[in-house]
DNA sequence: TAGGTTAAGAAAATTACTTTCAAAAAAAAC
DNA sequence: GTTTTTTTTGAAAGTAATTTTCTTAACCTA
């Protein structure tokens, strides 16, 4: 195959999932490293399906339901982070673009915006302490229009125009 | 019919629903109101097939299709809150049990635990205006395992024990 | 109240995901 | 190093939630 020496900063992703799969008694096969190294070559967001596609053109030959059964492992071992858009649909996104963040979505153009905010962090960790409550992941999504979907709502309130349903694939 | 007088405090909320049906340019249909009335009779938390249950109970007679495309109205008129659970089902919440909140929500037993974090509302909101980003609603869950349950994790770590499944319907 | 338009319901379709089960790949046993 | 055991994989079928289609019924308007 391919793609083994080209990813550099990726040794430490590896490994960290080598050490999960281990401490949770599942195998290190060759598909599961094919599906970490397609995770961590996807530019910003994907769904299942984009990463499929990507996988399939790049050359790797993984069926879906190991794609399926793969992502949560990968979500599990914290390498990957898991949101849902306006669709209701599964998002992922490797943890090598930033830490902790949440995601600002267009009801009409579907794009996703990036945004940090520590203290929100800091409470929300704040609030599993107070329960009691021990956190395996964080939803923070923020579901609206983004600014130029406004000024052509508004402009367009009256006429009839379509939206741009911009991928949102290129954070 | 019935259910039209016995409803005290909803006169607010079908008003409500009423001023945006008709800026929508839609109708106000006796199904739709017959939805808007039993989503405010549901205690707690439901899903789309729980209001189904409880309105045929109830002896009214909405097929799932309206009932589908009625709550994305109630959510668009600000009456009605959606939020996603661990299974990615979509729940419903009304408005009248409180105004901002988010969830804590287990994996293992799947209670859903509701609190409210001003601070964190006030962050979100500050998020959007910076990004001049029209918020329709908040997501703000946690994911995770609540007490009892890590403790019975942890006792059953070697052993095996079903978990409960609280049906998380009773907030 | 006629006439035009939107809403409702039954049935079928879609979609995202999961399960089943036989064959292949890993790890363990020999 | 080969056999055995167990986990993983993939093709195909299965699910479950939600949506669409299309015909009929209900609403509003003139």
């Amino acid at each position: 195959m391919n793609a083994d020496e080209e990813t550099t900063t990726a040794d430490d992703f590896t490994q960290q999932f080598e050490d999960f799969l281990k401490s949770s008694g599942l195998r290190l096969t060759q598909k599961r490293m094919d599906v970490l190294n397609q995770v961590f070559a996807y530019p910003g967001h994907f769904q299942t399906e984009d990463l499929l596609v990507q996988m399939r053109q790049n050359g790797y030959n993984v069926s879906r339901p190991t794609i399926y059964r793969t992502l949560p492992l990968l979500v599990r071992s914290g390498l990957l982070t898991e949101f849902i858009d306006a669709q209701k649909n599964t998002r992922y996104e490797s943890i090598h673009s930033l830490k902790e963040h949440a995601h600002l979505i267009c009801l009409r153009c579907g794009q996703i915006v990036e945004f940090k905010e520590p203290q929100i962090d800091a409470l929300q960790k704040a609030v599993c302490e107070a329960h009691q409550f021990k956190p395996v992941r964080f939803r923070n999504e923020i579901i609206g229009h983004c600014s130029e979907c406004q000024a052509e709502l508004e402009a367009t309130s009256t006429a009839e125009t379509e939206p741009e349903p911009s991928d949102a694939n290129d954070a």
